[in-house]
This record gives structure tokens, sequence and C-alpha cells, in this order.
DNA sequence: GAGTATCGCTTAACCGGATAAGTAGCGTCA
DNA sequence: TGACGCTACTTATCCGGTTAAGCGATACTC
């Protein structure tokens, strides 16, 4: 059980007070290159590592940041998604020595409540805002609350702070065009929760493609993301009389419960049924077939996030040096990428 | 942009002194009820919530807890167990008003590193130790920081702090018996990493069990854990010439991996091959057939981990209430059940 | 009625850093 | 040679809580 070091027990061992000892360790005039050179040698050799409370109460900075993820227990861990997302966004963090505080919570309102604890805190520097609605609630609360954030979707018309984000659109034209290409006329798509922004612009995208081509049906159904759902939903667009011979699911677990029902109905993948998943985790290739689905990188996704909010904390992060007074503005990401794989083929005429 | 309330704040609106008003909003003695009252009053309404920063200072706790997980960004979503683990332990944290910091860490090196700078910091008062090993060089080290601890796996000989886990045994037989009973002869499982703890206890499990039953073959092969290795494991183990007849997947991510495989190869599920998952998540219920497989309650484990963790660095929970001072120890949870679901079946003759 | 315990509050020190302000020592220059 | 400026520190204060110690007023004891 080591004890832990302080400045005092540095400024002790070298002979100086502790002013000097803060100056120099943090590259601060003030101190002789001597001076300076001895002390942290002294500090290393001690294995000083400043006090995270004593730093944060000074400079009024938590080094941290937090992300709220609104799920139930028992459905959270099933999306690989924001998993990944968090794995991404602390390469960026330990870059800069940033923590990460993780809650989970239930509600909207427990949510609001969260921020509003960890602003009061001064728990965290600044927030990840994920799932973004169509109007939501929480933006204006964030943004009032003076907390920084960046909205992890979008784009947010007159947001007060940036938003990180891949267009939807072009991606979803790509789906029915290569779908159409493939000689499908009816289509359905399972799509996610309703009040969702990009569930809203996906859903627009899809009508505003369809309007151009000859489809026969194009039908949205929406769901809540859920695997159960996602496999009800797809019982009963196949038992319809005209059913699709492809269905899009807006992400990959209700992808799989799709493939699941198919199987289950005895019919051929992709000779009597294509089937697109969005968002390509290595669920889509677990499966036989293999899911065609949208690929984007979200490791890299949530990095970009990660250094949008560092910028504007005005912290300093390996890609972004510290004191370039850029402000963070809204990033937008490559759009996600088809990748064909075997559930998709042909229709069968 | 409000500004944060502070207790000088509050005394200054009470009329009393910084100590009057700190001794009032801990319930403390040495303020009259009616002081009390009114101070605990002006506070709610003021929106008090202390600095987080000054009271770590002062009482030289973190109110945070960490758990570091040592995976890659690409394979770390893709098991639910994670998010379900930590959705338990934020159920029980909440209600102490902790935080959660999470790590994600990519070496072992990398790992002591963290606990290290949590340690020293103070950034944590207590962490969550995943993926225990065989010889895990992690225990003594956090023993040796005198960092509190939880192991959330075991049983761990001679540990230096509680362990939180299942048994692994029981399963293991109920397993090997029930595929027995329904006429399987070759079963091969495709376990986990061969370093860890509980891999180790299925082994001996398994061999124990094999040996007092009249199987033709019980073999084990070892894996990482992923999709990928999942599916090559099964499909050379159903390649070779005397096939098993039903596979036990120590996870329910290869499990899936599994199944496409036998899809792949043409085979019937459970006609041709039974397969079982270890670890039952969703995932189990999205394929066709479903999954037969070993459940057991994830966020109660986390729940418990962190009650355990809780009572350790001394803080007060729902469950655990304050100052009981009962030492801690390891608890051991109920083991998983076997839930038998479309993907067993009788052995073909 | 003097001594003293108790209550209810204030004062002040402290946690461990950051930092503004003060100061000793030295060189420079008119 | 004394005023000035610079370097290289030290000292002291602050951040916002907690908490030991102090202290006047009241109640209690003998």
């Amino acid at each position: 059980m080591t004890r832990r070091v302080t400045i005092a027990d540095i400024a002790a061992a070298a002979g100086v007070s502790k002013g000097a000892v803060s100056y120099a360790l943090n590259g601060r005039p003030g101190v002789s290159e001597t001076t300076r050179t001895k002390i942290l040698a002294i500090a290393a050799e001690m294995g000083f590592v400043p006090n995270r409370a004593a730093r944060s109460l000074s400079v009024s900075s938590a080094q941290a940041v937090g992300i709220a993820l609104r799920r139930s227990a028992r459905t959270i861990g099933i999306e690989p998604y924001f998993m990944e997302l968090i794995s991404g966004i602390e390469a960026t963090l330990s870059a800069g020595s940033f923590g990460l505080t993780l809650q989970i919570v239930g509600t909207v309102e427990e949510e609001l409540e969260v921020y509003r604890r960890w602003w009061a805190e001064r728990r965290v520097d600044g927030v990840f805002l994920c799932d973004i609605g169509t109007s939501d609630q929480r933006l204006d609360f964030i943004a009032d609350l003076g907390l920084p954030a960046v909205a992890v979707g979008g784009p947010i018309e007159g947001a007060r702070f940036p938003a990180v984000w891949h267009d939807d659109v072009e991606p979803s034209r790509d789906i029915l065009e290569y779908l159409y290409t493939l000689g499908h006329r009816r289509v359905a798509r399972v799509a996610g929760i309703p009040g969702l922004l990009h569930t809203a612009i996906r859903d627009k995208a899809y009508d505003d493609t369809a309007a151009d081509l000859a489809f026969e049906s194009v039908t949205t159904v929406h769901s809540d993301y859920t695997g159960e759902q996602g496999a009800q939903i797809t019982r009963r667009l196949l038992s319809s009389a005209k059913r699709p011979t492809a269905i899009v699911y807006d992400n990959d677990v209700m992808a799989v419960a799709g493939l699941g029902v198919a199987h289950e109905l005895g019919l051929e993948i992709p000779e009597q049924l294509s089937l697109v998943a969005w968002d390509d985790s290595q669920l889509c290739r677990l499966t036989h077939p293999a899911l065609t689905s949208l690929t984007r990188d979200i490791p890299a996704y949530g990095a970009k996030c990660a250094e949008v909010l560092m910028s504007l904390i005005g912290a300093a992060t390996e890609t972004a040096p510290k004191s370039t007074e850029t402000r963070a503005f809204s990033v937008q990401c490559k759009p996600a990428q088809l990748s064909p794989r075997g559930s998709t083929g042909p229709a069968q005429t």
C-alpha cells in the first residue's frame, strides 16, 4: 500500500516550494531549466500523478466527459453500436487522459436529471448526446445549462452545439436503387423508432427515392429496434398476400431476427427473399447467408465525436493540438457504404 | 447559463456560516432542527448540488468506481455480456449516486497502468476486475496498490479481495448429461480463451463429467470468443470424419456463428446437429431455430458485484445500508440454468 | 451561586493543486 | 552608486467542500 505522492513531497525532496514544483510540472515559466529538469526527474522517480480532485477544484475542469444511454438493461447489450462508439470515443480521450463516465438511464427525465447533476457537480466537462430525436428537448436543456455537448447524429437545424453525423439520404437511395436493379419491385422497410431524427431522415429519403423509381410498393413499418419486433414485423410482412421480395432493416439486430424468421418460414435466402441490414457489425457476418449491409466505421465515428467535444472543451488531443482557436463545428462523416453479401440477390420472377 | 450554487451562497442566504450549512446538509449534529430545516429548504430551493471535486478533496473519496475492459474496438460490441453487466452495476451505483468510469484497453500492461493512474489520481474508489485468469497478475497488483476491488468471476483461492462468481461445474454437468440423455455420444465444445479461469473450470468439469458417462468422444477446442473463430472451428469440426452430433459453445456469439456454418453446410438443426450456447443473450432467441442456452441473469450479477464493491468501499446502497460493519466477502451466485430451445434434439441414429 | 456540561453556532485549518503577488539576488546602465 | 529590470524563486490565496477546535449562552448539578 504505497502512499500517494503530492507536490508537497516533491517540493520537499527538491528543496523548493510547492509553487515552483507546479510551475515546473506544467511547463510554465517561472523556474530555471536546471531546476525544472531536477523537479521533473524527482517527480518521475517518485511516481507523481496529480490528484484529480485537487486539480479539478483549482482549474474548474473535471477532466472527464460523460455519456448517458437510454436503454433497458436487457436491450442495451444486444446492439453492438454503443460499445463500438464508446470504444472509438475512448481512443481519442485516452490521448488527452480524459475519463469517460457512463450512465445508463431509463427515461428522458432521468437523463436530463443526470445531465443537471453532472453539470452541478462539475463531474464532467462535456457530454455526448445519442439517439437525437426530431424534436429533442435535451438540446435546449443542455445548451441552457451551458454544458458543452456534441450531438452524435444530425444534422440539426439551428443547433446550439456541434453535431457529428452521417448523411443517410445517399445510402437510402443506394439501397433502393440496388434492390431495384436486382429486379425487386415490392420492398419493405423495418424502420427504427419513429421519433428519432435519422429514422425521419431515412423515411423521407426512401419516399423520395421510391417516387423516382417504378416500384410496385415500398412500405415502411416502424419498430423499437429490438429483435422481438424485428421478428414479429417480418413474420407479418411475409404472411401478407403480396409479400415483399426484399426487406431492409434499420439495424443489424432486427435483420438477424428477420433472417431467423425467413428460415423459420422455409424461405430460401436470397432466392425467395433479399435482406439488407443498416449498420454493419460482426453480427451480419455470423449468419448464413451473411447479411448485405450498410457499413460505416463506428469506432472512427466515435473518435470523431470525441475530437469535436474535446476541441469544444478546449482540451488538447493528439489529432487536434491544443490552442488552435478554431471553434468546433458540426462535422459530416463519410456516408455508409453498401456491402453486398449473400443475403441479397435477383428477385424471383 | 445558470451559476452553480455553493454552500457559501446557502450560508449567506440563511444567515449562518459555511460550517453550519455543511452540518445541516450532511445530517450531522451541530445545528438545531429549526436551522437544519431552514437550511435544507434554502438548499433545495436554490438547487444546490455539491461540487464533486471539493468534496472528494476533503473526504478523499472519488464517489466513483471504475471498470477497465480489455477488448479491441471491433470485438467489444458484439458480446452483449459487458453492456448487461454494466447496466446491472449502474442500477446499484445510481442508488448511491456513484459514478462509473469506463476505460477500454488493449493489453494487460495498459490495464495495469490504468489502475495505477486511477489510484494515484484518486479518480475511483474501487474497480471491477473482469476476465479473471487462472494466474492473474492483476490480482496482486491491485491488492498491493490497496485499491478496493471485486473480481467479476471466481472462485479465487487465497484472494485478497472478494470475488462474485457463478458455479460453472454444475451447468457443465447439466449440459453433458442433457446431451447424453438425448443420445449424443460424440460431443464437441468450442471453449473460450484458455487462460481464463472459468474456461479452466469448465474444461475440468467437462472432463470429469465425460469420464462418468459412456461418451464416444468429448473434444474441446479453445478459441478467442469471436464469431470468426467460432465459425472456423465449427467448420473444421463438422468436416471431420467422425463429426460430432452436438456442439457446445462457451458464449452466444460463437454459437450463432456455429449455427450459420451449420446452415451453410446444409445441416438440419437439430435433426443432424444439436447446438448449445453458454450465456443466454437475446442473440440466442433471434436465430432459427432458437439456441438452447445456459441462462443467467447478467444484470443481476452486475448489481451484485456493485453491491459487494460498495460495501467494500464502505458506501451506502439501498440493498446494503451504510454502517453494518460486515466485511465484504466473496459471493457465489445461482448457477446458470439450461434453457432448452429448438437447437437441441435427439441424436440421429 | 459557582462550576460545568451541553447546545448551537462560528472560526479556522485542511485536502492538493493552480496562480497572482511579492521579493531576494543579480546584472545593467546612466 | 543608486535606480531599474529581470530572473528565479517564495509566499499567500483561492477553489468548495469537511471538520476539529473555540466560544458564548443556556441548563443542570451540587
